[in-house]
Formats: structure tokens, sequence, C-alpha cells
RNA sequence: GCCCCCAUCGUCUAGUGGCCCAGGACGCAGGCCUUUCAAGCCUGUAACGCGGGUUCGAUUCCCGCUGGGGGCGCCA
């Protein structure tokens, strides 16, 4: 009770969430849980050409993958409901009754066409193109005309043409627009429906938002919102307008430059904790120099007043660093989880009938070097594959020749064929002792058999390596990258 | 074109008149460690857009310029 803090998303349904949505969410997110408050989320789909119920499921399953789950809303209920703007039609129908009746509001006839011709006119002769209010001036005869014809009209609010529009933003201060910028925005379009301005303000009255946290492209929106709010006697909310986020070349993030969903990120075997540790960052910070930061820790640290104002570029090798933090805290297990469906979708591994000890202990050995999920495949095929199938150039020790090269790996694999347990210990001192008798540096000895079991020169330390692929794997690969490099060398 | 917003290292940012010849992080470079690759640790690299004011003193305040961005839809 008592806490009348109440925020919303309010995503049109796209099929996809997009990263500056998803961010705009998590702040809005962060500040109800930290006050206490209610997180409300609406599907603001009154533009009927887009919108289906896969698309919503789309964006739900990014908003939850983050972990940004809602206390009111589409799917949730509430007290406030439908929350999905095509559902509340009869709502914003006795809004724009209200708005007609006390001459706040007019129908327009005018067609598309013809404003785009005004709107060209305007441009061309250096002025600001404002709608002439051509609908709202007719003689009453032909306005009466107008309406017998059944001709098809959209519904303009009446935007007052004196004084300003003030309203104090959270985060940029306060903000004025001269009313005489203001233009009479339509409202309801031909086909019936409310247009976002419209539907928006009702919504935010009727479901008691009380902080309307959102992009700074929505800047102007709010100083057309205003006026409508205060002709049908609301009270405003209080408003946060976000930097926004922006390609490398400062644009606003879009669809032309890379990946900019959130889905994408997922795919690319991102972590959702690093995902939003990244997002939070970009246009708010805490004020010390924390960088890493559990949704947990965020909502504690989280204040509107230390967002920024400048625009964020969005840059990614900040979140491929935080995405290898998370990876390394994750437990073995956890990550082995999160790997599978990558390693079973590349074909590394069967979907089914795995063998989870021997995967949890090959996936523990590549953690601390693995970036994201996605490249789990590429380093850790060799564990799962028959062979490996080295290149014989690799398998030539540094400074050696071929044909030591060949007996060394042949004495490795006598020697390791011959001990008594595979650990190790066992395997460290005899491979050692081994490099010792032949007078190799360590390094010259590893590297040819490092290639030979791994097909790879980067791969985790050798011993720990060879103990989990066990003796069998190991054996038989060095047996098979023998005979390559004398076959090699015989040609 | 019109209206509005913004402006510190390559990027995310700290900084609110002197503590700043500007701090942190990522990146990058080098080093250490080391059986490779990572990880870790250390060092380094690099910024207050320009011009006027105000002030004893400006990254910090004001003005202008420049640059960038957003909005100007019967999209949201």
């Amino acid at each position: 009770m008592g806490n009348s803090v109440r925020v919303r998303i309010a995503p049109s349904p796209t099929g996809n969430l997009h990263v500056g949505n998803a961010r705009t969410a998590l702040y809005n997110y962060l500040f109800a849980r930290q006050t206490g408050g209610t997180y409300i989320l609406r599907i603001d789909d009154t533009d009927a050409k887009r919108s289906s119920d896969e698309d919503i499921e789309g964006v739900l399953y990014s908003f939850r993958w983050m972990g940004l789950d809602w206390d009111e809303g589409y799917e949730a209920g509430g007290d406030c409901g439908p929350y999905r703007q095509s559902e509340r039609l009869s709502l914003y129908q006795a809004h724009v009754e209200e708005l007609l009746a006390n001459g706040h509001a007019y129908r327009c006839w005018c067609t598309p066409a013809e404003l785009d011709v005004l709107r060209k006119r305007a441009q061309q002769e250096r002025r600001p193109f404002r709608y002439p209010q051509t609908c709202l001036l007719l003689a009453a005869a032909e306005r009466a005309a107008r309406e017998r014809s059944g001709a098809p009209y959209v519904i303009r609010f009446l935007s007052p043409r004196e004084g300003t529009v003030d309203f104090l933003d959270l985060v940029r201060g306060n903000m004025r627009v001269d009313a005489a910028e203001l233009d009479d925005l339509v409202i309801v379009r031909a086909d019936g429906m409310p247009t976002y301005n419209f539907a928006s303000v009702i919504d935010d009255s009727q479901m008691r938002i009380s902080h309307v946290i959102r992009g700074a492209d929505h800047l102007y929106n709010t100083h057309r919102q205003i006026p409508i709010a205060f002709a049908l006697g609301f009270d405003l909310p209080a408003y946060a307008h976000l930097p926004l986020l922006t390609n490398p070349d400062r644009t606003k993030l879009g669809k032309r430059s890379g990946a900019v969903l959130v889905g994408d990120y997922a795919k690319q075997g991102y972590l959702p904790e690093a995902v939003v540790n990244f997002l939070a960052l970009l246009g708010w910070n805490p004020g010390d120099t924390q960088e890493v930061f559990s949704l947990e820790e965020l909502v504690a640290a989280f204040s509107l007043e230390r967002v920024n104002r400048a625009n964020a570029v969005f840059e990614l090798q900040k979140l491929v660093w935080l995405n290898g933090v998370y990876i390394r805290s994750l437990t073995v297990p956890d990550l082995t989880e999160r790997s599978v469906p990558f390693l079973a979708e590349a074909g590394v591994i069967a979907a089914e009938n795995v063998d989870r000890t021997y995967l949890q202990d090959a996936i523990g050995l590549e953690q601390e070097r693995l970036k994201n999920l996605a490249e789990a495949p590429s380093v850790l095929d060799f564990f799962f594959a028959d062979d490996v199938t080295p290149e014989p150039k690799l398998l030539v020790a540094k400074k050696q020749t071929p044909a030591d090269s060949l007996s060394a790996l042949q004495r490795v694999h006598e020697q390791l064929a011959l001990l008594a347990s595979w650990d190790h210990e066992p395997i460290e001192a005899c491979l050692r002792g081994l490099a010792a008798e032949l007078g190799w540096k360590a390094g010259q000895l590893f590297m040819p058999i490092r290639v030979a079991i791994t097909g790879k020169t980067a791969t985790p330390p050798l011993f720990e390596t060879m103990v989990v692929l066990g003796s069998e794997r190991t054996l038989t690969r060095l047996a098979a990258a023998i005979d390559a490099l004398a076959a090699d060398i015989a040609e």
C-alpha cells in the first residue's frame, strides 16, 4: 500500500525487442523495484497493420529472458485492464466524445495527399508546417454537408495556440515549448483507431501511471500529450526522458547496422546477465567505480538522477568483456546447461544421451576462455569428435626436425601407455621427464602432443585435457598423429 | 527548412569554480606469470569541440559558433 509509484513499459508488438526498448524497460523495472512500486506491461497495438499474438509473444519472451518480470499488465492481470490497447477502444471512444462535445476536438476531412502537398510547400517556403485548421474553420453548411456525405474523416485535437507547455523532466530539467509550435494532431484515424499520443494519455491516466520513463525521442510527444491530458482533466505523471542509444556514426540506433534485437544477442551466446548489466551502464552510472552489477545490485544502485543527458553509442566491446566475466562466474553445471543448446545445434553433441559428467569436465576446462556460448562448439568439438586430423606441420616441435619430432611422439606414446594411473601428476611427471631426457624445453614437447590430441594449437592446459579425454582417446589420437607425421615425412 | 535537445579519452563514463597538467572501466600496446590459448596481475596509451565573456581562478557559470542528435505521420 502507500506506494504510488507505477511505471509502465508499453511496447508495440513488432515480434522482436529492440535493445533501446529493452533498456527503457530495464530502467522502468529498476525504478519500480527500487521504490517498491508497480511495474506494468501494456501492449500498444493501436496500429492494426502490425499486431499478432505471435508478435507479442516474441517481445515478451525477450523481457522474460532478461529477467524483467512485470507485476501487472498483459498476461499478468490487474485492475486497470485490459492491458492491450486494441481491447480498450470503448474507453478511448468515450473520451473522444467528450472532447468533441466540449470543443477540444474536431473532425477533419482532409486527405493524406492534400496534407502532403501542404507539408512540402511549408518546407519549401521555410516555415514550420502546422495543420491550417481548414476543417475547423469550415462554414456550418459545408461541415454539415461533409458529415452527411459519409466521407472518411479523422478527429483532431484542438491544440492551444497561446502560452507555453511546460513540464519538469526528471533527467533534463525544465522543458518548455511555445504552444504556437503545436499542431492539431490527429487523435483518431479514419479507421476509428486512436493514435498513440491519444491512447497513451488516457491509458497512463487510467492506469494511474506515476512516472513516464521513455526515450528522448518522445520529448516532443510529451508537449503534445500534456494539453490533451489537461483537456480531459487528468493529472500529469512525472516524466523522465532517457538519452538515445546510437549507431557508431551517432545516428539513432536502427536496423541498418548490425544486431539491434535482444534476440540477436541471445543467439550469439550472450548471457542475459551480461546484456542487462551492459544496457544499464549505457546512459546511467552508479557514481562509483563498480562496473559489474547483478540485477539485484542494479535495483539497489539505480537512480534517475544519475541518468545522463547525452546519447550513448551502442558499442559492444564492454558487453563482450562482461559476458566473459559472467561466464566465468557461473557454476560448471549451470554453464553446461546453458551451453547444451548451442552444442546440440552445432551437432557437436547429440541432444539426447549425453554423458553429463564428461560434458561438464570438458566445459569446465574451457570456461575461462569462453567469450560467449556460441563459440562453445568450436572450442569443445575435439572432446567429442571421433578423430582430430592434425596438420602434420604442426606436429613438428619448435626448432626440431620432423624426424626427431616423430621419434619424440613415439616415445611419448610408449611411456604414456605404460602409466599405471591416468592422472594429472603421473602424466606430468612422465612428460616432463621425457622432455628432460630429450634435452627439450617442456613447451617444445608439449605443443606437438597438444596438436596430436586436440588438432588445435590453442587449448586448455595439456594434462587436464588429457585426463578428461581419457587414456584411450589420448593414445589413439597420438598413434594416429604419429602415422600422419610418418606419412608426411615419407612423401 | 522549422522547433527542440546534447557536447570530457576510440567507446561507456566520473567530475558540479580551485582537490584535475582531469579519475575509473572497456579497448588497444607492452610486461609479468606460463606447456599453448585464455584468465590474473602490473605498466602504458588516449579527452575537457572552438571563440568570447564572468571570476583572483574555469572541464565546471553565461553568450555565440561549430558539430552531433531527435522531432516535425491517419508509426509508436
